[in-house]
DNA sequence: GTTGTTGCAAAACCTTTGCAGCTGG
DNA sequence: CCAGCTGCAAAGGTTTTGCAACAAC
């Protein structure tokens, strides 16, 4: 395995994303690094989220919108994705440890984890539906 | 919504992904279609695919190895993906149906759906480890 | 010094799209 | 015909990579 050295951009990456709850893109998490560091390049963010990922200091979340999102926070929870504003929540839902031993029986292989996205309309975007049939009645 | 017309290379990509249990990309499926229609283009089994997702009668699968795959049972089932080999294989397990109502009091909306993958190493990648560990003795 | 890291730009990769011609209804 | 469909090629968006200069150890 590789030895990691200490880089400013680094740290100051991983700081961000602990910061921030919204699940950001690395093109988003660039637009912040570049407040503290306007030479930071989009390829420097793509290498240090990787390298953090393989390290297991944060998450990467496919959620089929185009581009990864990137969560720093790495306990097992769950995420609520909004079809509408394609925001990403998090869900206070713990572990569900049971998965894997139901599913275990009907799979080709030894599982070793689970991905779990749940779909629907935020509460965001439930409201603005009711201002989009005033926009438009019948 | 727009009215669909019959189109020989919109069925020959249906039937070829009913006919296939691998959950082949895009380009896979473009590949093995080329075979009874040689001219046909990378565009065209994309738009159809899309088109194919919407009226419902394919389902789309994104698993983060970067292609996103196609599955012609649109039944809900789940996949596991081979960690290894990246192959997505059919789980013989039945809709989680109170994984929904389980998961509704954490979620920031209504949930619609879920959508779940489940990881680890497959049967064959497994045997393959056993050959490894005899090509490089300890 | 040696090795990992950076910024830059180019490339790779997957997917969508504009267009002119073709096809189904 | 008209609307939708096709092949082609170009463009779009996301992510990776080659390279020379630079920073960490």
């Amino acid at each position: 395995m590789k030895t990691l050295k200490y880089s400013r951009q680094r740290e100051s990456i991983k700081a961000s994303l602990m910061n921030r709850h919204d699940h950001p893109t690395a093109d988003a998490l660039y637009a912040s690094i570049r407040e503290e560091f306007p030479n930071i390049s989009l390829g420097t963010v793509y290498r240090n989220l990787n390298l953090l990922v393989e390290t297991g200091e944060i998450r990467k979340l496919t959620c089929g919108d185009g581009a990864d999102h990137f969560d720093g926070d790495t306990r097992q929870h769950y995420h609520f994705v909004c079809t509408e504003c394609n925001q990403v929540y998090d869900m206070d839902l713990g572990a569900l440890e049971e998965l894997n031993q139901d599913a275990q029986s009907c799979a080709p292989g030894i599982i070793d984890s689970h991905y779990v996205l749940f779909y629907g309309r935020c509460k965001n975007c439930l409201g603005k539906k009711v201002d989009k049939s005033i926009d438009k009645p019948a």
